[in-house]
DNA sequence: GTTAGCATGTAAGGAGTTACATGATTTT
DNA sequence: AAAATCATGTAACTCCTTACATGCTAAC
């Protein structure tokens, strides 16, 4: 009953009007070329999405100021309100499993300009471990296996480790970047927007 | 109203059946030891999917030979019936989007050696061609869009892009692999069951 | 003039998770 | 004897997709 499409979205979409306003239909043409590679949304999500965030005062409708004003059903482009901006705060600070889990780390990532240093490290070393579990329990089930598994399994299995293997360095690449970064006395990081 | 529970979940369920009786605590370690690096599935989805199954009649459950009668609530072994084969061999012939998306593919990889190598093979062709659009969606978004990406964004397309096409490249030698093993009249890799 | 793409929306449903409830069995 | 883990199951809920419905506008 919290309001109907969920936190992920939303977040997309409150970063995304955060750069810029923008109407539902380039809103998801965005969303798509951002995370393209890990998710798509589709129109039946993304209208709804945007009628509960204008429902609860989040996002506004922006007059088009002289502009593609053409008649009959033209284009909606929403805008971030100061509530708006303070529940993309609110959503951009919490670092918990909703923020490293697969579904939504590549949303939280792809707003960490305006995320605090802290948190983005807590999100991080969080996915890190989140994928390291995981390394773990397939590995030592792996090990328990008694029968010989055929070449396909064998080769899921290979590909898979590897995969999460390679997320694991990045990972690793990123966190010690950050760290460097906020002991660094020189320029900050901490891109603030405003 | 097909049934209730998917046909990932089902596929999962039957092609782990086909190896070995199996009650539904142990399959679900299975399952995830299998696919863990790509997905999880939980009791709640596993047991009801057990159920239907069971409804249907491909699946039923196992006499216990004088084994694990303890009394009270015991294991439930639940083993693949006769149209239960023909199920999972009707699942594992189609290749379709249903096969290779990606909630899907790893599961219809994972029972490769039960697959027609001609079927396997449109199947990864499908995946990759799947891919590649993802890849020309992402770029062409890319080269189209005026504004400079801040470093994250950029670190994240960039990591997205190479495991995407980390992906496309293990594809290739596969398919590679695949056409080399048809083409040669050597020992056959179509490997029967039975 | 018709296909393709822009633009907005809804209803129904699919696929699974979380949290709960219950109890047996093994380990410490 | 407490804690962990094995084992089964259900109800409510989440989040998103598919398919549909509608109409405008640009390109060919």
């Amino acid at each position: 009953m919290a309001s109907g499409q969920g936190r992920v979205l939303e977040l997309a979409v409150l970063g995304s009007l955060h750069e810029t306003p923008l109407h539902g239909y380039e809103l998801r043409k965005r969303l798509n070329a951002l995370l393209g590679m890990f998710r798509a949304f589709s129109y039946g999500s993304l209208y709804p999405c945007l009628r509960s965030l204008l429902a609860r005062g989040l996002i506004a409708e922006e007059q088009p100021a002289s502009t593609t004003i053409v008649g009959g059903r033209s284009k909606i482009v929403y805008k971030l309100t100061a509530e708006g901006k303070e529940r993309l705060q609110d959503l951009l600070t919490q670092a918990g499993p909703s923020a490293w889990e697969d579904e939504s780390f590549g949303v939280h990532f792809a707003f960490f300009r305006h995320t605090e240093a802290e948190v983005r490290l807590r999100i991080l070393e969080g996915r890190r471990s989140r994928l390291e579990e995981r390394l773990d329990a397939v590995r030592t089930a792996l090990a328990r296996t008694r029968e010989r598994l055929d070449s396909y399994t064998l080769e899921l299995q290979r590909h898979g480790l590897e995969s999460v293997e390679r997320e694991v360095r990045w990972l690793n690449e990123l966190i010690a970047t950050e760290r460097r970064a906020s002991e660094e006395p020189g320029r900050d990081t901490t891109s603030t927007d405003e």
